[in-house]
DNA sequence: TAAAAATTGGGGGTTTTCCACTACACGGAA
DNA sequence: TTCCGTGTAGTGGAAAACCCCCAATTTTTA
């Protein structure tokens, strides 16, 4: 009997895969949560094999969550189950420690073959996925690849106030840090998100949502 | 008896209404599709009278569908379904036709109260898009709204290319003008747009959706 | 505990933007 | 015909941003 528990902010994936495990019976839904928190919390409270966690949620993201959970639970299984199809997810998934990696389209049969690989300790990739992860692997490396850049805690406090019109000297008088300081951060938010000037900062800082 | 097709580019959802409204005897899915182009092929050659519509399809935009679709069927009924929360989103599926509008979390419950309603002709829009409906409809008018400043052509020309981060000389050589013109211009912009500098006008151009 | 990443700071420049103020030509409207 | 909006262009200086180099700390992660 493999213990199942579900993650996901929208109610009717949850009914929908719960429904559809119904037909087998060797997987048993013991629980699920909407938010970060309420897994963190029943997790702590309940024995459970295999966690099903979608990777947009509305308190944390799924990806880091997806780290503090296997340090405090080391035999957790971790299926990735997201509608989007971002590669650069995927990866930082697996990476933090996820046993297998599901898009949302999934048939009930993959989702329980998934479930049941990943419980005997295997790996479970969609065929997509797999698809998507090779694609990544062996395509060309241009700047022109969508990419969502991660930013630190401070730079993105420092593109928040460019993005809010100040300039250096006000950026560095409100963080208590050096215009020096604010530069060097300025110059690396340059880099990560792709920009030659202040206009392409603010521009991309709003395409990529980082605002 | 309510017929009714769903249209939603991932299994498990669409998996998961099925399996909410088996409970409910009145309402019997006809058909399901994945894609814009699958819905409006099944359509021509079924009855339906109401359509769950997912606006996010991987081939078109479901709020364009939405039109095309009451056009070729005058009494179809269309309720919007997404994840996303965001108000012109289904303001404009409103405008294109729709006769409601759920969030994916909502309850089977309310799904069938929706599909009956719709059917019955009226118009369901569930709590929370009636709130952020409302919400938009009584914000305040302030300069932020409703004030879209008048650009005069070539204004609008310089300000397309200070946003594609072009630097003053870049959009003199460009436009076959000066520097001191481009000033000019940029000047005239951060007045009209009530913007300090670069990053307020591109942060502007793009909040007015001038871009 | 060692390595990596983040945060901080500086020197010494060049380039770009910002700003105030002026000015002229052209075309349409009052 | 005069006035207004638009587009053009200038001077000159101050401020800000851009760019290269570097390097010390602290925090986080492996």
């Amino acid at each position: 009997m493999i213990r199942l528990f579900i993650t996901d902010d929208h109610s009717i994936v949850i009914f929908g895969i719960r429904r559809a495990l119904e037909a087998y019976p060797d997987i048993r839904v013991v629980d699920t949560a909407q938010t970060a928190r309420e897994t963190e919390q029943k997790l702590d409270s309940l024995d459970v094999d295999v966690l099903l966690l979608d990777v947009h949620l509305p308190d944390q993201d799924g990806v880091d969550l997806c780290r503090t959970l296997l340090q405090a639970h080391p035999g957790l299984k971790i299926i990735g189950l997201t509608t989007f199809t971002q590669v650069s997810f995927i990866a930082e998934m697996l990476r933090n420690g996820a046993e297998g990696y599901l898009f949302k389209n999934t048939s009930e049969e993959e989702l329980a073959t998934a479930i049941r690989k990943v419980y005997a300790g295997e790996q479970y990739l969609s065929n997509e996925v797999q698809k998507r992860l090779i694609a990544k692997a062996t395509r060309r490396k241009t700047e022109s690849q969508a990419f969502i850049p991660k930013l630190t805690r401070r730079e993105k406090e420092v593109l928040d106030l460019i993005v809010a019109e100040h300039t250096n000297q006000e950026i560095a008088a409100k963080l208590f840090i050096t215009v020096s300081t604010v530069e060097t951060h300025r110059m690396n938010l340059c880099t990560k998100l792709n920009a030659r000037n202040t206009a392409g900062l603010v521009r991309n800082a709003i395409k990529f949502d980082l605002i």
